[in-house]
DNA sequence: ATAAATACTATCAAATAGATAGGATTAATA
DNA sequence: TATTAATCCTATCTATTTGATAGTATTTAT
């Protein structure tokens, strides 16, 4: 399962993609009221998303949030590990966070190959897709 | 990320399938010496298979645990939602857990989608899985 | 100055993960 | 029937993570 701190990153960015022609810079208060998500916890997920250059931030009289690149150039896996960290199911087969297993040798391991191909057929879907994409689905 | 307790369960199973030609129930302690894992906690864990009519066991002297079923009926997805639940990545995409989100509307969800795809990707791996095919890989 | 926004720090409650301890019960066998 | 060897059961514990909330500081436009 992904986090609800996840799952709110996602759906904040993709709603300001959806909102960011207009010129003005996306308010927190906004995000949370349109996509039920409780404020202060989002004000932490932006920020968060800010720090790992995800966003821009402007603080201040009409500051507020904008994407950092362009919606079609965050994948929705960058986000997915900047908040959760690995996409793999077993530390020993992540590829950004890789731990080796305390109790087992990985060469002899019968369960890593199955965990591997679960994490490329992932892969091929989760990079496939972009802040953009989400928005227009 | 599946839990330590579910990669555990696992390999126990994998290693009880094994050694299963002997006539001999399978210990507890071996599996915990052999496979490296904590004694308690694999008790623990080898009541719940049994609980959920993966294992029997019989108490005493000459006691131990042996699969209730041939290794190549039991599938890792069953395994695997015994001990951690949902394997999907949203639980409103799980097929066996399913819980509406609170906080959106499912038909205009975007992202729900992306998370159906890998929930079905995923369960094309791990369903074809058997505790006996990981026995011989 | 004021208003409106983000930034920051601290805190908190509940759930989950990952165990450990100790004794009760059962069963084989000498 | 006593002993031994095994599972069964209940309780407990610690650390971490999850999911937040509160309050204040700081910045910026007007």
């Amino acid at each position: 399962m992904i986090s609800n701190k996840c799952k709110y990153a996602i759906k904040a960015l993709v709603y300001i993609a959806g909102k960011e022609q207009e010129d003005k810079a996306i308010l927190t208060a906004d995000i949370a009221r349109e996509q039920q998500i409780p404020r202060k916890f989002l004000e932490i997920i932006l920020r968060e998303l800010r720090n790992n250059r995800i966003l821009e931030s402007k603080r201040g009289k009409d500051g507020g949030f904008r994407l950092l690149r362009a919606a079609e150039d965050i994948s929705l896996t960058e986000v997915m590990r900047i908040i959760d960290g690995p996409i793999a199911m077993l530390p020993c087969v992540s590829l950004n966070y890789y731990r080796k297993c305390d109790e087992c040798e990985e060469e002899s391991c019968e369960i890593k190959g199955v965990f591997e191909q679960v994490r490329d057929r992932t892969l091929d879907i989760l990079n496939s897709q972009t802040i953009k994409s989400l928005t227009l689905s």
